[in-house]
DNA sequence: ACATTTGCCTGACTATAGTCAGAGAATGGA
DNA sequence: TCCATTCTCTGACTATAGTCAGGCAAATGT
């Protein structure tokens, strides 16, 4: 596994990325061309942009006025704040981005030209699915403060998705209140899903000493579903919450959240009888933990078991073996003639 | 199509270029950590290197003489030739390389990492066929003169590959002669596929006025079959008889060639009774050529009609789209809560 | 044997990317 | 009102990556 993931790495991130920068730096320094990019019609402001691209904010200082100097942007002071600057493209800054669009298609193109009709469909359809999982992979769950504006917004969010869901509509205040104390430890703990340091998903547990510990708060931004993040958080839950001695998880929930119920059920929760009385709940469900497994996914954190070959792959252009792909191939045997000095 | 190819390119190259290259130069500067890969355990001649990646020779030996000084290769002239240098690694660069392989395992690690127990797997499947399609894509096909080094090289891999299958072994003298001239425009012509400037393939046209043309020495390395490029080099021998007013294109092949023989049915040529004495023969084909078509695969080097979308996506970071990623989901709508101020 | 080519090296440059320590203005909170 | 903080900018550096023009020595072709 790890040998195909370090075979990716070097084939594919070396040959497209290899491309994509001979295609926008043509005529523009590479930070230049990201920056130009990523003001985007309608402006940005600097501390945005600074934070986006994690620039110093000296050298994007010069960054941007070295774009002002070839008049593709103009900086003003934000209406809002005055210390903090707007930057907005001119109309020549425009004109120089949708160049940079017209250069990055022709960059994907390149790649496909030389493929045949079917090879572009399947490589289109394994491209979209390695993207799906490695933004999955590039998600970050933590435990945060529920108080956090990370958290907040998550929240927030989750309210109001209740709301728009609920037939009935959803006032927090009638239902069964979970208050920051007992999602913070040790009464219990709220972990924060961000993507890009952004906040795309949290979830909570809510301890009871040793009796039967409470999932809360399990929500998954619109954005970033199909990514099997609702099911990492849950696992995540239920590993903090094994460590802690629990042994029994449950949790309620309404009936307009289909996907939360089929995701409870594909994760081993049954459903049980009403253990309380919250007034917008239609489901109970509970989970025994410490079960002799088979039904849960593997627990995300944990360490990968694939050892490494000692006499393994690439590490960085890994022209050699990358030359002639044989990670794609299944064998490496007898090509040897096709290897022969072509100067010879 | 475009749009998923940039949307990859955005996503993975930055991510795990990124990750990739964060692990990488820990302690090295990325030039000499890529050399020291590259050099192996074993080691390389200098010129080697530069072609391997395309360096200029003044910053090559400038990059070797720092790796010198730190004691991690030894340079010496090669054995055969006083000119060119050998650069082979120290016991400490051997070391060295070792970490650079480790830190290689551990980036790959940190994908799968976060990932559930299918997640894996399937993204693992996709990131082979991407590659796979990728290394396709990447192979270039092109005219030579059949005297060319790369030329020959194809073609004592063609006749070794051939005196090793046919079970009467195979002797060119008893063949029907393919001279160079023959092969050569006006009479013919003769292409080479390479994969990093390294020759991976050939196939010629030997033309006869406008007579049926032949195709001769059709070969694919071993390290690349599975990706096409057989289906492509007949393609494009039939694209360049077509644009000199070929009809008919006919050849003659083995029985041990199965692979051949499966290619040339699938790419509609049809089975006919022996029209030379061709000594090796079990099989002759022919093709006419300009039918109506659906049977033969779109001819590569040909202009991809997708269309670009005035308003579409991200060029260079392209983190405001990239961020919560959009394009891998299919909408877009409802999800102002998540992206809402985290600071806020 | 001699001219040409090939392969590597050196010196002299340039551009890009990035870091770090302040300075100075605007803002927010006590 | 004042103090601490936030935000941007400037100056002064450094490192990396690369380019280009020769120079010298070994090899090659005639």
């Amino acid at each position: 596994m790890v040998g195909q993931v370090r075979s990716f790495n070097r084939t594919v991130t070396q040959r497209i990325g290899a491309l994509h920068d001979r295609f926008l730096s043509r005529d523009r320094p590479l930070g230049q061309a990201r920056l130009l990019w990523e003001i985007g019609p309608g402006g940005t402001d600097i501390r945005l942009l600074r934070s986006r691209l994690d620039l110093d904010s000296g050298y994007l200082s010069r960054l941007l006025r070295a774009l002002e100097r070839d008049g593709l942007i103009a900086v003003g002071p934000s209406a809002a704040d005055g210390r903090v600057g707007t930057a907005r493209l001119t109309s020549r800054g425009q004109a120089e981005r949708e160049t940079l669009d017209r250069l990055s298609d022709d960059a994907a193109q390149e790649i496909l030209r030389p493929l045949g009709a079917g090879q572009r469909t399947r490589l289109i359809t394994a491209m979209a699915e390695v993207e799906r999982l490695v933004v999955a992979s590039a998600v970050e769950v933590a435990v945060r403060d529920p108080r956090h504006p990370d958290a907040r917004s998550c929240l927030r969010a989750y309210f109001g998705e209740l709301a728009g869901r609920f037939e009935s509509g959803f006032d927090p205040a009638r239902s069964i209140p979970a208050e920051d104390d007992h999602l913070t430890m040790p009464a219990g703990l709220f972990l924060v899903a961000s993507l890009h340091s952004e906040p795309v998903g949290c979830g909570a547990l809510k301890l009871h000493g040793d009796g039967p510990a409470e999932i809360k708060r399990m929500w998954v931004a619109p954005a970033v579903r199909g990514l099997g993040l609702g099911r990492r958080l849950l696992a995540e839950l239920e590993a903090r919450a094994a460590a802690r001695q629990v042994r029994v998880l449950r949790l309620e929930t309404n009936h307009a959240l289909t996907e939360a119920i089929g995701l409870y059920r594909a994760c081993g929760y049954r459903e049980v009888g009403a253990f309380n009385d919250e007034p917008y709940a239609h489901h109970w469900f509970e989970k025994h933990l410490g079960r002799p497994a088979g039904e849960t996914a593997p627990k995300a954190g944990e360490t990968v078991p694939a050892g490494r070959k000692p006499g393994s792959f690439g590490v960085v252009a890994g022209v050699q073996e990358h030359r002639l792909a044989p990670d794609v191939q299944g064998g490496q045997g007898a090509h040897a003639d096709a290897r022969s000095a072509p100067s010879a």
